[in-house]
DNA sequence: TATGAATGAGACTTCATTCAT
DNA sequence: TATGAATGAAGTCTCATTCAT
């Protein structure tokens, strides 16, 4: 629901009650029950439909030329922070709940190895020596980034952090 | 109060009650209110607390080289993140509770503009052109490692990571 | 319906929800109240069905002899309790809820009365002479016994006492 | 807690919510639960309290002449029944909640074994040949007549019972 | 005749907070 | 300073019942 998904984006998941969703998406708190079993089953439907987003769109982001692919994918995540800080935030606030979701746990360890795979090809195939390593700098770059800007909001200066990676590593030499 | 200290970044923040705070402290409900006009209260000087913890060994790390200073920081993170994952989490996580917690935002946007403008100065001292976005690249990537470990466990390569991290930027030319 | 009364005498009156009868019977719930106006309507019919199957069988086990018809009477009693004690069950049961289901109450008051006259009648002709205080205690034995099967389960001696009972009221003198 | 016992023992256990017995106690809901965990263990301590009352009183009953001890078991009974039917109906109606509360069943179960015992060293010292069954024919015709008297209530002939169950087994030969 | 999405009242339970002692 | 019994609002969830189709 997408109801639910922004307020929960925004407030967070124990701050939002059904009665706000319900109320929200304009249904009742019964009929909620009829499409999720349970609070955290409704958490889990939301998580993973967001999860599922990002995968459609990496194939449309290759390229012959790994350095294009590299920027390809940041500016695709600039874009994301941008447009979509909720739908970051939410995906985020949730690996903070590990102890609670095993599940979410378990998409995003599979979902990092994914992208730390993928990154390193790329640099493989770009002449990196430690392709891995590089891959899980640029991950955490990425990750830290989109925490920074969720914090500063508007003070972070994400174009300017967006040029400087390209530059850094998308440029020949 | 320690105790609530390490309950609260263990199970959350709504997820830890008075009452379980209470206990493991050893004290009555009532008391803490004593101390504390609400629970939010509490949650404000625990953070304000945390926070300054950092200041005062950041004095420490410094070097008359560069180099040397930011080794130094490197391992002091990575210390920070093996030793007590539960203070970096709780920092973290109430991070995402901006809307509520208006205050938090204001610490770590303060901090972070500190830490920039330190890197800042010492990447300068080292020579690199555009320092501040390299300062705010590293910035990124220590949160960005962090926030990776914590989700990812035992499973992390943080060994690895330290490893990289000093001989990328630390090493000389 | 045969799936409402199995899971009613199952679990319990409202321990059996609308929804789950329904699936139990292969319908739709809304289709049930086609049929029955409330939960409490389908309940009486039900009540009232198993009610009057026991009517059925009380002539085939008349006799000339009484004391052959109290045997026969015992024996099916015993068999009752064995073969269907969700049916003893379920009547039992609800009738600890006269104050809900007032017809209970009428229904269970006039089986009673016909049940003692009719012994009464039997222990009569066998030469009784408080023949009214006997056939209310074996009114009391039978659902006495009944009680206690449905407690104590397998460990209840069920034919020790069917044996009994027919020693001490139905062998000639 | 009484109120609670009244109210369940008059309406039942489910329709016996936590808001009524709160209301009726003239506490709040929260407060009840510092004294119970839940409303089963409210259940569990109600039903334990009862079950032990009645041993206190069996000693008093005791005599030399196994008739009299007979004849006031008799006699403390049909007084039970008398004055605190609702005792007596929580106890049974409980028992039929086997699936739900085991403790009910082992309790009970533990009881008649004790109650069986019990009558069974009476009869025989009165002679009886099938002491073990008789005893159990006792415990069926007590339960059953007070599972009748709950039932129909002023139509039941309590006062006739009483004094055809005495003068049956407690008149010396 | 049949469905099942939708409702809303009400159930159990938790918990921050207060206050008499 | 310290307690913990007491409160009441709010939260999650269930379920009998209705109604458009």
């Amino acid at each position: 629901m997408d109801a639910a998904f922004k307020l929960i984006a925004k407030n967070g998941y124990e701050a939002t009650s059904i009665a706000m969703i319900a109320a929200a998406a304009g249904v009742s708190k019964g009929l909620l029950y009829n499409y999720f079993e349970s609070k955290e089953e409704l958490e889990k439907a939301l998580v993973s439909g967001a999860m599922e987003e990002g995968d459609n769109l990496m194939g449309e982001l290759m390229d012959s030329d790994p350095r294009i692919t590299l920027k390809n994918i940041f500016k695709w995540f600039f874009t994301e922070i941008r447009e979509r800080p909720d739908h970051w935030k939410l995906i985020t606030e949730l690996t903070f709940k590990i102890e609670k979701f095993d599940f979410v746990h378990d998409i995003v360890a599979a979902k990092m190895t994914e992208y730390v795979g993928f990154f390193e090809a790329l640099l493989t195939e770009m002449g990196y020596k430690e392709a891995n390593s590089e891959a899980r700098l640029i991950s955490a770059i990425l990750d830290g980034i989109g925490f920074h800007a969720l914090m500063m909001m508007d003070d972070y200066p994400l174009a300017q952090m967006e040029n400087y990676l390209i530059t850094k590593y998308c440029n020949a030499e």
